[in-house]
DNA sequence: CCCCGCTTTACGGTTTCCCGTAAAAATAGG
DNA sequence: CCTATTTTTACGGGAAACCGTAAAGCGGGG
């Protein structure tokens, strides 16, 4: 089994419960192996490395609560970029609230993750299975994540749709948003562009109107 | 120090910290003590009264997740009023993510709390705190709730207003919402007293159009 | 160079929404 | 019962959004 697990989560009482976890599996318990912040973990997995005894396994979650201490790297995903250009054969499992299955798919396909598990009920369980998948050299997606049906695929918002998302939300009309674009070079940006791109947008996920289509925005996490 | 103490917590990451934080207050720890549905919470406590042995302390999530098992109370809420109709002297104190200030304050009140503590950074060392604060029979409310400028008091809807903000995002236009409250005998009904009240709650909350007003709902998670 | 297909823009008609005003209905007080 | 006030509805003008079509721009292949 591995020696040296660290594992990043901003919450103590689910940080307490991953040690636990470790310990059931007879990882030796360490409290320089539990890290609250992102900047802390890469900092840990440098020195570690410069030590010559690398970690061999990052257990992270995705979120991290902002608080007063400033930090350098403010999320997981952030965080498992860095530490893959600093330590590529790193084993990072991810730990997460997210359990839509489609979104955890993709993290785990762009992240080039060792495993993914969802925070959730018989989490711990889930979290151990992992765990010993990955010690043989395999990658692991929980299947506790959900598929919610018509959810599979997520659409995909272009870096442009989410800026006419976010001036409509900032109250600009749509002349108003065109306006912008072309400040901004970000083409096409004619009205008409503006309103072909919502009309498809709507279409193609049986929307009547652009408020369905924000509300949807928001439940997926997009803005 | 409090003996008997119930968590009903669905996710045993979570689970498995809270109890360690009981262990450290010194309290007893027993398995059956820690439950991950509602039903089971409630029908522990009934149990636990007949017995004589009435709980002294409900320590609670407020979300449960859906699966397989069918549920009769299915979310922290509903749980909390019926244990507090079962057993009125039950110290209750919610853990829950839900960290926005004005929000916990609602529930606070609302519910009748005896503490509220947010998961979060410094989670664990906040619900010990909590713990000890509501043993002296004083109640708690957690210093670690956000308070989000200009946010401390949430704007009161109707049960009306989210009447038409569902229908909206059902993709009903106005007219069709009109008809629609006039079906269902929600007064009044006329199409001008929807724009009317859509105009006052944009107005009210410096919005230009409802799409704002669809993402400030799923922000505060009205809907 | 022109032709072709594709994307973007321009424009007009229609619908929906927005907003003010006035009429009608409900409510309250005497 | 009548009047005053508020609430609700009805209506109409104007703005924004919606939607189809036509024109203009743009790139690659012949």
């Amino acid at each position: 089994m591995f020696q040296k697990v660290l594992i990043a989560e901003d919450f103590p009482s689910v940080n307490y419960s991953v040690q636990r976890t470790l310990e059931e599996l007879g990882i030796a318990h360490n409290i320089k192996n539990h890290v609250y912040y992102c900047d802390h973990a890469f900092s840990r997995i440098q020195k570690a490395l410069n030590e010559n005894e690398p970690y061999e396994l990052l257990i992270t979650d995705l979120s991290f609560d902002d608080d007063a201490t400033q930090q350098q790297i403010s999320d997981g995903v952030s965080l498992i970029k860095a530490v893959r250009a600093l330590q590529p054969d790193l084993k990072i499992l991810v730990f997460s609230i997210e359990n839509r299955f489609a979104i955890a798919q993709k993290l785990f396909k762009d992240l080039n993750l060792n495993g993914y598990v969802p925070k959730g009920r018989s989490d711990a369980q889930d979290l151990q299975l992992a765990i010993e998948i990955i010690h043989q050299n395999k990658r692991h997606l929980s299947k506790n994540l959900k598929k919610v049906p018509g959810d599979e695929i997520i659409y995909q918002f272009t870096p442009r749709d989410i800026t006419i998302i976010t001036q409509i939300l900032d109250g600009a009309t749509q002349k108003e948003i065109s306006e912008y674009l072309e400040k901004n070079n970000i083409t096409p940006s004619g009205l008409s562009s503006i309103e072909k791109r919502l009309n498809t947008i709507r279409r193609d996920l049986n929307f009547n109107n652009n408020q369905q289509l924000i509300a949807y925005c928001k439940d997926h996490g997009i803005i």
